[in-house]
DNA sequence: CCACTGAGCGTAAACGCTTGCAACAACGGC
DNA sequence: GCCGTTGTTGCAAGCGTTTACGCTCAGTGG
């Protein structure tokens, strides 16, 4: 059988109260006595039980991470950033994630997760998706990344910002016309998406440069789906000179798209790209690169300082971007 | 106020342990009475407290993923595996990485799960890993991943074949010079590296050929390793003419290190890399392929029976493995 | 010398379920 | 008509904490 903390109060001389206000730190306790309980603990072997714990407190002692996708490599690493902050905290990560709309099946997070944790951190999607807009009505902290929301802390980088330096850099390159390979057809929920969309547009026609919905295409976020995107606009009448993919794994599949037709990324056409995935310095990819595990990592501490204040104001916090230029981009070569 | 099991045995008419019975499924229960449990429960929107339940049931309602890296490819592919058939159970999916030995102040896991979990899954990690073996003491049903150890479930490929598969292709194609591009230096605690590493050197041997540890190098499962070990390959007195790697990353730093030094992967060096990463595919790298997701998917599997009857035999699974030819393997071509 | 304060501690009532046990009704075989 | 079964339900004792409240006692200012 296991310990209880009626055996560390017995063995100790005190009380279960002062057993647990010693263990978790509270005040109150003269520090000598917390020092015996705690060597009485350590010695039995002694750790609480969450779920007596839980239900005595009301606290659930663990947050849910909502996600669309988890292997992704955005996904991915964002969740790694969140865990390696809640992995100090006391709480538990519950990782759920959202899964493909196909899979009907899926019990939606609102329904599995009432009741069991103390805040939401939800990734990228919309807060009107079927499945996490319930998700507020639990009055539970949420930290919300790559989007917000009223109440919400929000974390994220200024995706219109990095949508602007890569196409600044392809104008300053002598490029003019400019294509955009984006996820979904727009308009979009998801706000980087758009936001990347209107920086795109705002930097062309800014620049006088006609914006030309010719030039756009959708790649899905995938390295297939940049790749189809990629040749579908070399089949357009007047292709762009150079493209800005919202993301690194459709520019991937622009790169390859321009290879099989004989054409050089950077020589014949210019690609950037965004994220700072790995893989772009082996493919010479010029990209715009975000903080993606730290971003992960803000957001847990958003959520958990939620957490310790519930007065508090939500946080939003936007992390800079970076650019790196490699050999996918190059001045443009009169044809 | 949240509703209590309470609230709906009023309202039902019935008393709180046919509530319980009847909402969690149990037998003993007549149908009528359930359904209309089941119907007040919906009307009220209530959810049991996992806290009261799994203090009073003494079941802990989770099970823990361990996990060396959780942005790694190889590891969030298997999560999403298992994250797909938890989501479907009762359980929640607590995610808990090792992190690098360098993170010192990481919280072992045994002693952050201890109480908290019905179960385990281990990704990868050597049974005797720090912070792993002691999981083993808590008597909780474990699920391996790429290991085994006595009395716990195990899934995995057959390093081996997959290993000699690759070596196998390279042989069948006129290489005598094959090199190895491993992950840490051997010999290694990491069941799949050791099985890799005898699949590569007894498929030499059993062909006649040398087994030559000057054509090995290591890798460290990350791109930049896998160039810089195909680099140091090159600059040895007779480089291979064709490499083995042990993960397509590192292979994908083979190539590029190979172009680097103005040889073309397969025409000049053949290259084989393992694990079927998508970018294998759009870099033209013939490739091992395991089913990640379902290695995942079916670990789950196993979990959840050894949890539903607790007597049963471990299980131990196999997956079997592809390969797909694509060209970065040709013809040994005489220098 | 007397309230008065506050630090330190104990008592006991929750917290919201699960489950062993017993009760009870309906039923069929004898 | 009696009795053992079987199926359904209720009673109530936990499960192992947390925490409101109250008590004690040393210290303090009046």
């Amino acid at each position: 059988m296991a310990m209880t903390i009626r055996d560390i109060a017995r063995e100790a001389g005190v009380s279960t109260a002062t057993v647990s206000r010693a263990l978790r730190g509270l005040p109150n306790v003269d520090p000598v006595t917390r020092e015996r309980v705690r060597q009485v603990a350590e010695r039995l072997d002694y750790v609480v039980s969450p779920a007596a714990s839980r239900l005595a407190s009301g606290r659930a002692g663990s947050i849910a991470v909502i996600t669309p996708y988890i292997a992704r490599w955005y996904f991915a690493r964002v969740l790694s950033g969140i865990e390696s902050v809640l992995q100090a905290s006391e709480l538990d990560l519950l990782l759920s994630s959202i899964g493909d709309p196909s899979e009907t099946h899926r019990v939606p997070p609102h329904r599995k997760l009432r009741r069991r944790v103390d805040g939401f951190l939800v990734i990228s999607l919309p807060t009107d998706t079927e499945g996490v807009s319930e998700i507020f009505d639990l009055d539970l902290p949420v930290a919300l990344i790559d989007t917000d929301r009223d109440g919400c802390s929000s974390i994220g980088i200024d995706d219109v910002q990095g949508a602007r330096m890569a196409v600044q850099h392809l104008i300053n390159l002598g490029h003019q016309r400019i294509g955009l390979i984006s996820g979904r057809p727009l308009p979009t929920p998801f706000r980087p998406e758009e936001n990347r969309f209107l920086g795109y547009r705002d930097t062309l026609v800014e620049a006088g440069l006609p914006h030309d919905s010719d030039l756009e295409a959708c790649g899905h976020f995938t390295t297939e789906g940049g790749e189809r995107a990629m040749t579908a606009l070399l089949a357009r009448p007047n292709p762009p000179t150079a493209v800005f993919a919202m993301s690194d794994e459709m520019a991937f599949g622009v790169l390859r798209s321009l290879r099989a037709h004989g054409l050089e990324p950077g020589r014949d056409v210019s690609v950037v790209g965004f994220d700072g995935h790995e893989m772009s310095e082996h493919l010479d990819l010029t990209t715009v690169v975000q903080p993606v595990e730290e971003i992960g990592a803000r957001a847990a501490h958003a959520l958990l300082s939620a957490l310790d204040n519930p007065g508090a104001e939500p946080q939003h916090v936007m992390l800079p971007l970076d650019m790196v230029v490699r050999g996918s981009t190059a001045l443009r070569r009169p044809r």
